[in-house]
DNA sequence: TCGATCCTGTAG
DNA sequence: CTACAGGATCGA
């Protein structure tokens, strides 16, 4: 489920389901979530304050809470978070949850337990948050701001584009999409790209995720169908052997840093 | 830069 | 049974 965009539908969504609540009471199920932080040292100091704000960063999501302190939670491969109305009715997947004020749950699911769950002390230093690369749904990301980045590196540019302390909220997904929509090689390094291509893999990048946030927006909102207009509609991935949409040939499959690529070998030279 | 690791579920 | 899954980290 999450790359970029879904975990800003799921940012959203929140934000209007718990902001001004506070915590009741919780439960870790899982430990291993919140490693190598204790539960209890978790749940005992979460408990009580109010959820001020909801923000997102990247992949991370940024629970605010009151006094300065700051759960922050990585949903990985399979995690997803979820209101609920009762904590007691919990489907087996759940990690952990929290109960606030008025009953409802707020509740980590994560089949393959993957996620990782931590608590930030108030002005705590944010190794890990600080070392994630631009926002590319920001006014900071930038055509000229995107070029030098990308000049510097001699990443193959699937690798380039997943990589967090770059550009920050690709995934295997949407790197994809945004390659074969600019006609990018995946495995070309990314310094060997020419100026005008790189410009419009910068501006295919941004595309590219407006359309999975109102894709997963809408998803997220109405369960069921979507309308045509409103679904993302992947152009590559997932799609070994069928023929391109664009050329006809037929779509790749390849390995790349341990997962696999997607791509168009008549598009994507 | 590669491979193993963390985990479980599902498709073939 | 094996391969693979929308992620990230660690050590060789």
């Amino acid at each position: 489920m999450p790359e970029l965009p879904e975990v800003e539908a799921i940012c959203r969504k929140l934000r209007r389901q718990v902001t001004g609540l506070r915590i009741t009471g919780g439960c870790v199920e899982r430990p291993s979530v919140t490693r190598p932080q204790k539960p209890h040292w978790i749940l005992s100091r979460v408990v009580g304050r109010v959820m001020d704000s909801v923000e997102r960063r990247g992949k991370h999501i940024l629970l605010q809470l009151s006094g300065g302190w700051v759960l922050l939670i990585h949903l990985r491969m399979t995690g997803n978070l979820v209101v609920v109305p009762d904590v007691r009715f919990r489907s087996p997947a759940v990690r952990a949850w929290l109960e606030m004020e008025g009953g409802r749950g707020l509740v980590f699911e994560d089949p393959r337990a993957l996620g990782r769950m931590r608590l930030l002390r108030p002005g705590e230093d944010r190794t890990a948050l600080e070392a994630v690369g631009v926002e590319p749904l920001s006014s900071e990301f930038t055509s000229e701001q995107f070029l030098m980045i990308a000049s510097r590196s001699r990443l193959p540019a699937k690798l380039f584009l997943m990589d967090q302390g770059r550009v920050a909220g690709l995934g295997n997904i949407y790197a994809a999409e945004a390659l074969f929509r600019a006609g990018i090689h995946p495995a070309r390094p990314m310094h060997r790209i020419r100026r005008a291509r790189l410009e419009a893999l910068h501006g295919h990048i941004i595309a590219v995720l407006e359309e999975a946030v109102a894709s997963a927006e809408h998803a997220y909102e109405a369960p069921g169908r979507l309308l045509e207009t409103e679904e993302f509609v992947c152009a590559v991935y997932g799609r070994r052997g069928e023929h391109c949409l664009r050329c006809g040939r037929c779509i790749r499959r390849m390995p790349q840093g341990g997962r696999s690529t997607y791509y168009c070998p008549g598009c994507q030279r």
